[in-house]
DNA sequence: TTGTATGCGTTATCAG
DNA sequence: CTGATAACGCATACAA
């Protein structure tokens, strides 16, 4: 197959390359006569229209955003929560015209900064907090929106944002339980990198510490755990890496935390599908969750609701659609923004 | 924001633009000495490497595929049947470090013929059956794959496909009924395009003349509609296009259908997610599902089992996973792949 | 209203 | 191993 371009085109009819770019682009500049039969000499040839890989290089712009994810691509389907910020990401998207293009980020993967760096897109949003890949994205001189923050000092990340206050509701979940009297609690994180152990157990003096072997990447969900860990100070608490954000995991970790006998009055799981997933494993066993053991979750997703989750509901809607606004005008003021969050206490948390 | 570019640098390092541009693609064409140096001068200046436009432009590839959808993104998410194929072509996608694009062709837009001629990708798996917009694809000698067919003719589009066969699925389906007993029948179609009624009630011979107004774009479904009309010919049958594929579609149909005194005795909806809205309107009128009024879908979602749907099983992640291996090796030699279905009876199926 | 010259940033080719 | 030259296909700025 040959390629048509607007060379061969202007030749064929003996007018200027311009004309016939016009004739695409800028009807206005040329006569209705004219355009016409350009457009038509055109379609005969055989030519579509403007190459889009010149077009964009042309421009400079490309029309199309990249979403990060840290997980595999599969995971943006199937998680709740991916796809509830999915949804409102790509309806403004649409609306605009704009289409969006989805990137695997892992963490510690050098292949995966290549990838950001051939993007053809004009803004990444990070539905990952994936630290590298975001601020190679930023260095290229894309706009960048983060959905979460994840440094341990609370530093903001540069680039624009629009997240929760993690650390505060981390807090305010660690408060609920502290005033139902539980004192033996374990914590529930992900673990995103690969190198990370899994089902370990962490003091949260030692986690500290921890932290700091992913200072690169961020540590997941770090502000939600050391919000809780200062709301539980001086309580036995424990700090368990329990596997990528899945129901899976959770259902995994119920299998360290319930077996033992020094159970934990309390759970919470760093996301509601973990939460869920531990929840299954308790019922596995024939423990009811608030009944035999408490347990909290994190996002607010629809399906806690009847499954009795005691969680933070966090706007996931709110933050897809504001993180696709943010990319698309880059001259609106506030650049970095703190939704509101709320505490939900169902019936799966209840005094010791 | 100023833009670095390779032949700052090779101005800067007193060497020629080749050689800064072999140090980032092609080691083995310079001295690693001198690689090292470029590499940290350039590195230096804030040049995190090649354009990403520029490369492509000249390379001519893209490394990305698009994902055509004809139902608004958020679809995308939504739909069981898409999610389920997203997750299965982008593990492919994503194994070959390729990413995807989510493109919006709703049918009968003529912008989103713009789309499809803008979008830098290397390649289009059609996940809908908007002619047009695939067909524009192919013209600007992109590799396609549809993944339905819909063409009343049965001729195929050109271009690549990974179905199934919805005639004979649909007449299988048909049959199945036909030999329950059921002579009043209701078919749910999909109504894809903007201009398509909703709610009216065809006869199979109406049917095949609305069908031509939609020739252009395929009408959604037809191959599995007219598998049907085959399998019941001679039956009392009425096609009724419900809406877009969704549950709530469905539901909006049973107000139609349950509530009038010929009520059909089997409904068969032309997808599963359909079909479980119309059971969720049996259900909310004390009818049961199999027992009142027979029902049955398309596609075979994991969730049709517990809901105890007759339904046909396609394999989804195959298509899925086999329309990226078509879009990623165009030297694969079968092209036209027709996969098995499989007609699951369950209980919503009963004699009348 | 139409045309000309020029460059977007990179990489293939081929010569040194 | 290194470098000069020429595209890739289009659109901006400006001239006619």
């Amino acid at each position: 197959m040959v390629r048509i371009t607007q060379q061969d085109i202007a030749k064929v009819m003996g007018v200027s390359v311009m004309t016939v770019s016009n004739a695409f682009n800028r009807p206005d500049q040329l006569s209705a006569e004219l355009r016409e039969r350009v457009l038509a000499r055109a379609a005969k040839m055989g030519y579509t229209g403007p190459d889009a890989l010149a077009r964009q290089l042309r421009s400079g712009r490309t029309n199309t955003f990249a979403v990060a994810f840290e997980e595999k691509l599969s995971y943006a389907f199937s998680d709740p929560f991916s796809v509830a910020w999915l949804a409102a990401f790509s309806e403004v998207m649409e609306k605009h015209r704009a289409s969006i293009t989805l990137l695997s980020v892992p963490a510690g993967d050098a292949d995966a900064l290549g990838a950001i760096q051939n993007a053809a897109v004009d803004g990444v949003a990070g539905l990952c907090g994936n630290q590298p890949a975001m601020e190679r994205a930023r260095q290229r001189g894309l706009p960048t929106v983060y959905c979460t923050l994840n440094r341990r000092d609370g530093s903001h990340e540069p680039g624009d944002y629009v997240v929760i206050d993690d650390h505060a509701a981390g807090k305010e979940l660690a408060l609920h339980l502290r005033r139902l009297g539980h004192r033996r609690i374990f914590l529930l994180a992900e673990a995103a990198y690969p190198t990370q152990a899994i089902l370990k157990e962490y003091r949260p003096a030692e986690f500290e510490t921890l932290v700091d072997t992913y200072a690169d990447y961020g540590f997941a969900d770090y502000l939600r755990l050391s919000g809780m860990v200062e709301g539980l100070a001086g309580l036995d608490v424990t700090i368990v890496p329990a596997g990528t954000n899945s129901r899976r995991a959770g259902h995994v970790a119920g299998t360290l935390v319930l077996d033992r006998s020094d159970r934990p009055t309390a759970v919470v799981a760093m996301s509601d599908v973990m939460a869920l997933g531990f929840m299954d494993a308790c019922r596995q066993r024939g423990l009811e969750p608030g009944e035999d053991i408490s347990i909290a979750g994190f996002d607010g997703l629809p399906e806690t609701a009847e499954a009795g989750l005691t969680t933070v509901r966090q706007p996931v809607r709110d933050k897809g659609r504001i993180a696709a606004e943010l990319l698309l005008d880059p001259t609106r003021t506030a650049r970095r923004i703190i939704l509101p969050h709320e505490l939900i206490v169902r019936r799966s948390t209840r005094p010791v």
